[in-house]
DNA sequence: TTGATTTCTTGATCTAGGTCAAGTAGGTTG
DNA sequence: CAACCTACTTGACCTAGATCAAGAAATCAA
């Protein structure tokens, strides 16, 4: 297997043949360091595998950005209301350091399904897959500190810690850098 | 069209054949107020539009309850990952008042695609209409204060807020029932 | 109708985490 | 190897919202 059916073979549950044939579809891309993968208000016609670096999700408020998430090695990136609705675009995404994606476009992303029967199905439990994630996340706020979301996101995402700027780490955990600075310090002694 | 073909309607893009096959498989169903609907750590086996009346998604800690989401009449209601990947429930969903349902048990949830071809397209993006949904969700906790969240539920789902103990509205909120009632005296003047 | 419960409001106080400002430490570029 | 970014830490102070406690209103039960 090539190193995105592999990829892909930790997602989806299917065999050689479909892996070949979804992974076909697949064409490799490079976004250097600080550019846009998407545009807030732009179509994501796209969706991508993330073979190397990072991406950040994030919206332009008036006053400030706010970082909806990280992506890195071994996850997908899509705007998926712009992908599945075709509505404007709601995320940035940017490069945090030059990137490599595997990435279908939406014309051959509608057509996975005639070429592969039971693709409706295997989206269908990834998508719920990643509904069940959210669900954790949105439990997370209403049930935990600061310190809290800091231990979880760090346990299960060490690799984040080493790579981004804290900034957006916080942001996306809802606090500040200083308060991150603040929690790490407390956790030396 | 039912009653229930008819709300199967506003979610599903399908004919009157197809609606009358999938309501066919819904049953009525009633939890008097306080019964349980499910518990955590069941396998959540069943599916339900809620034809009246309201349910309380919770979970139980050590020291306090937290409201995930109360869902009211013309929702669906169940614990996905418990339905889809067949994990315990990670949900405790509570009737607040008399409620009457329509109910698909598992089985039948599992074959729906046996009978509608494009019912795991459908689905699908039923599913993924969530997730979008959760994803703002998230977002309101990045960049809202209690206020601004209490206000965009208030306008977006104002039925709660007769019918609901504020104190659930508050834990689904991420606040005390003492902030509400705060924000509420501040927004009188 | 009346007592009993539960829910909601209000005030007083506290605290987790935010804000602001200054300093420090790594990287990177000429 | 400076000079310059950019990221990170730290301290001083502040504030949104929590906590605690006491009443006031509803709601319910009989």
């Amino acid at each position: 297997m090539t190193e995105l059916e592999e990829y892909l073979h930790s997602y989806f549950d299917f065999d050689r043949t479909d892996l070949a044939t979804v992974a076909s579809f697949f064409k490799p891309e490079i976004v250097r360091k600080g550019e846009f993968y998407l545009k807030t208000g732009k179509p994501c016609n796209k969706l991508s595998f993330i073979q190397s670096g990072m991406l950040r999700i994030f919206v332009d408020l008036e006053d400030r950005e706010v970082t909806q998430w990280i992506s890195t090695k071994g996850y997908f990136i899509t705007d998926l209301s712009s992908l599945v609705f075709e509505k404007p675009s709601r995320w940035n995404i940017q490069a945090l350091a030059d990137t490599a994606l595997y990435t279908i476009d939406k014309r051959d992303y509608d057509r996975l399904g005639d070429f592969i029967p039971k693709w409706p199905v295997t989206e269908k439990l990834f998508i719920a897959h990643c509904f069940v994630t959210l669900e954790d996340r949105v439990f997370s706020f209403l049930s935990m500190t600061a310190e809290q979301r800091y231990n979880l996101l760090f346990e299960s995402y060490r690799d984040l810690f080493n790579q981004v700027p804290l900034q957006y780490i916080a942001s996306m955990l809802g606090m500040t850098p200083e308060t991150i600075s603040r929690i790490r310090r407390k956790q030396l002694s």
